[in-house]
DNA sequence: CGTACCCTTGAAAAAAATCAACTTAAGTGG
DNA sequence: CCACTTAAGTTGATTTTTTTCAAGGGTACG
């Protein structure tokens, strides 16, 4: 019963890759009729990744393709030489995990399935064609890749300047905001999908750490804990706590929507 | 005798500062006939800024233009709740100091002048053209801003799951290696522009506790201290201390040069 | 010759890691 | 369906790392 077949809402629609990176860029940025002509007229293979492939390795050479996240969960990471390992993002459907392989040629880290994972990959030279000769593909994906950019600084900051219990605030105001967009968790119910030991390795905590972090806010009627299901108690204190000021995730940069809407802190 | 190594002292040369990007560019991706002539055609503004000013500030709109760095250091930070700061990056001359707000229509981070700077500022939008329409000048963009990205990235790694005493070797080898590239000094010294707190800033730790990891790694003869000079004396054992691999930096990058040399660790 | 601004040092407190069991939950195969 | 197996979560005691508090000391520079 696992196999794919088990998804949040039951859609099993052979979902069109093409339409799927047309709607996404269209939130940064307005597609043209060319850059969709183009967009179509790109080749995307399908593939399955199983859990803890990697898509990724530090060091290598990267593929002659570009993945596109379809479905499930990836994280990108590093390991130190006394082999503790950094969580340096989490990606969602929808985001590229190796875009920085247009321009680069040997890859800085690694990216892994956290859970078996639908990718569409594209010949490398072509999205690089895309994105540098179709004006609105290059601003869509440019901010794309400020806005993770952007993330990473504040998961700087989070690890470098806060202490464990709002680190882990901050990152579970994170995960539920961004769950949020996606439309999933109606209510303040976030179905983590980190353990306790991969929290750790985004916070810069160890595993036990982290769950001591995680009684503590319980304990403090922030949010409550059964399985791996979190539900957020108290969304303004749990701000508080972690610090949280979603700005860096740049959710008025949506063209469609809510463009122009400043919701300030 | 390098080409940049008199920048340091003697800087009473009225650059051209379209010549200088060009130059940059270049080492990225070869630019055009077109892109140079597109560059030429662009008119930069000079400026000068004071120590301790901001260039961008947090949760500002950015001004109508963007700011190349020709002289002086910049760093990228923000500033936690509890009021700590941490250092997102520094920022040396040749590198744009607010290319996010290309597409980014709110600062996520504050950028300041750690010393007198000066700085070509260009319309926002005549940037924006350039880099959307011409394809050579977007890849050279998109690689610098993807290498910032990883430098980023190893920060995360260096401040999460580093000690503090491997995360300032860390820091020290980075800042050696990379003004070695730029043509300063020569030797294994280096004169830090970091004053003691602002390496805490940038590691996560306090002051105090940088003083103590500095002195231990004197004690431990990997550096030599003279007021704000360092000498590092064990280049290799340092950069086994600060688990450092220059991949990251992704220096093999350069098209010119040594394109394709690949200088492991 | 002050006066900032840094750097330095010691002692005590706090935060987080480590070590060592033990419990629970989930998946596997008979 | 149940015993087996494994991964994940929990808890206490101890040690290490890092911060905090407090007080001097150095040095550049107007």
């Amino acid at each position: 019963m696992l196999p794919g077949g088990r998804r949040m809402r039951g859609r099993r629609r052979p979902m069109d890759v093409h339409a799927l990176l047309i709607r996404k860029l269209n939130l940064r940025c307005e597609m043209g009729d060319a850059a969709c002509a183009a967009i179509e007229a790109t080749p995307f293979v399908p593939a399955d990744i199983a859990t803890g492939d990697y898509l990724v390795r530090d060091g290598h050479r990267p593929a002659p393709y570009c993945s596109l996240l379809i479905e499930g969960l990836a994280i990108r990471h590093k390991i130190t030489g006394g082999g503790n390992r950094q969580i340096l993002a989490v990606e969602t459907p929808g985001d590229f995990l190796d875009l920085q392989h247009l321009f680069l040629d040997t890859a800085d880290h690694n990216v892994e399935a956290l859970s078996p994972l639908r990718v569409a990959q594209v010949d490398r030279a072509a999205l690089r064609s895309l994105t540098l000769d179709h004006p609105r593909i290059g601003e869509a994906l440019w901010t794309e890749a400020l806005i993770e950019a952007s993330v990473t600084r504040e998961w700087l900051a989070n690890v470098g300047r806060r202490e464990g219990r709002a680190r882990i605030a901050h990152l579970l105001c994170e995960m539920a905001l961004r769950a949020e967009a996606v439309g999933i968790t109606p209510e303040d119910l976030l179905t983590l999908p980190l353990t306790q030991e991969q929290i750790g390795d985004v916070t810069g905590l160890t595993a036990i750490h982290v769950n001591r972090m995680l009684k503590a806010l319980v304990a403090d009627g922030l949010i409550e804990q059964s399985g791996r299901h979190i539900r957020i108690l108290d969304r303004v204190l749990l701000a508080e706590t972690g610090d949280f000021n979603p700005r860096y995730l740049h959710l008025d940069q949506i063209v469609t929507g809510m463009a122009g809407a400043d919701r300030a802190a």
